[in-house]
DNA sequence: CAAATATACTGAACAGTGTTTAGTGAGCAA
DNA sequence: TTGCTCACTAAACACTGTTCAGTATATTTG
């Protein structure tokens, strides 16, 4: 009787191809400009089919979500192999802004849009993924404690202080408020101020 | 020939009506939710008639961006009173955070959005109001450097990377990323690590 | 004052959106 | 082979921003 088995395999199929296409067309033209008629003619099925596979929008785009911080997490953690906690740190900032600028739309899904927080599955699960993450900053600043370079011992104020300066950061130039440099000068501009926070952290966090 | 003067006296009280109109949802029901029709209803004229004094839907957007930010310099500047530098500091931080939090919506417009920058105004026009805050937190740095209490000596730099912090504390809460705290602990968590950033500006910045 | 014109406004349409529902048709179970 | 389940879809609903032809009123001109 494998029959429901296959029924099964080509259901989970059908979602993978609907999600697949979705993120294509969502990282090509933005979520604003994606539309589930586009995704349906992507992928040559009615508009109508994708609502047997997803309740809404929103949860197509929380099923992304879980994306994004997965491909996050894989490159933010290349930098387990940096033995000392706070050049490892510094390297975590510098990944952090790497993936923000090659991936907007994805940071503007995990931090910033409200929709996905809107799914219902919220209640839980979205924060799982913004939890570990998180989980995974506080750990190195726990380490950076235990090495004597931090002498605020609050790991979770730390934690968030750090991240609320590179979110800021990332989020002005992703959406365009960096207009204090001319054109051409605003990464320089992120650069200089990532060093001058890291020279902050040194001196006295 | 007072005509003109008069048609010239309608036409702005006309713009005003639906300005007024259209803060007035936007602020009670978000930004997604204020429709072109909806604002024509509340003023008691058709759709079309707004787009006779208003381009498009980004360029009413755009008015109301240039309110948010005299709100917003009209309650920063409260602060000028406060004769010590860093002390003055501090307290545009604390109005800072209070002006995000009780208009969420503005600031969202202000610092988030991407489509008030698409208004075609926005070749100087839009960026004027942005530089005008940020040259209000320069000028507040110069005079901590020049009393001594901050020894890095690039304005510029220091102010993005303050402001970065504060835009990035106030995002992650207004968007509902402040999961690491249970219900209710957001604003206390806010204020901890408001003390120990500014703690590392006053040892080391 | 009457005719011509300029102006303010609108109804209706266009092209799109997310979502729901009634109904079709192919594959499976009896 | 019949009956039925279930994947799928066409069409509709209720919206959205925006445009345009046409109307009705106010103003200017002859």
């Amino acid at each position: 009787m494998g029959i429901a088995e296959r029924k099964e395999r080509e259901k989970e199929d059908m979602r993978k191809l609907i999600l697949n296409a979705a993120r294509k067309l969502f990282l090509e033209q933005g979520y604003e400009k994606t539309s589930i008629r586009g995704i349906a003619d992507a992928i040559e099925y009615s508009p109508a089919t994708i609502y047997l596979y997803y309740k809404d929008k929103n949860e197509l785009l929380f099923a992304l979500h879980e994306d994004a911080f997965l491909k996050m997490m894989q490159e933010l953690g290349q930098v387990r192999s940096i033995h000392d906690p706070f050049a490892r740190l510094l390297e975590m900032g510098h990944q952090y802004i790497k993936y923000a600028i090659e991936n907007p739309e994805l940071y503007d899904l995990m931090f910033i849009m409200k929709a996905p927080m809107e799914a219902l599955a919220c209640r839980e699960e979205i924060w799982e993924d913004g939890l570990k993450a998180f989980g995974f900053l506080k750990e190195v600043i726990t380490e950076c404690v235990n090495a004597g370079y931090f002498k605020n011992k609050n790991i979770e104020i730390s934690a968030l202080t750090i991240w609320s300066y590179m979110h800021g950061l990332v989020s002005i130039y992703l959406k365009n408020r960096m207009t204090m440099f001319q054109d051409g000068q605003e990464l320089q501009g992120m650069q200089q101020s990532f060093v001058l926070f890291t020279s902050m952290l040194r001196e006295s966090l």
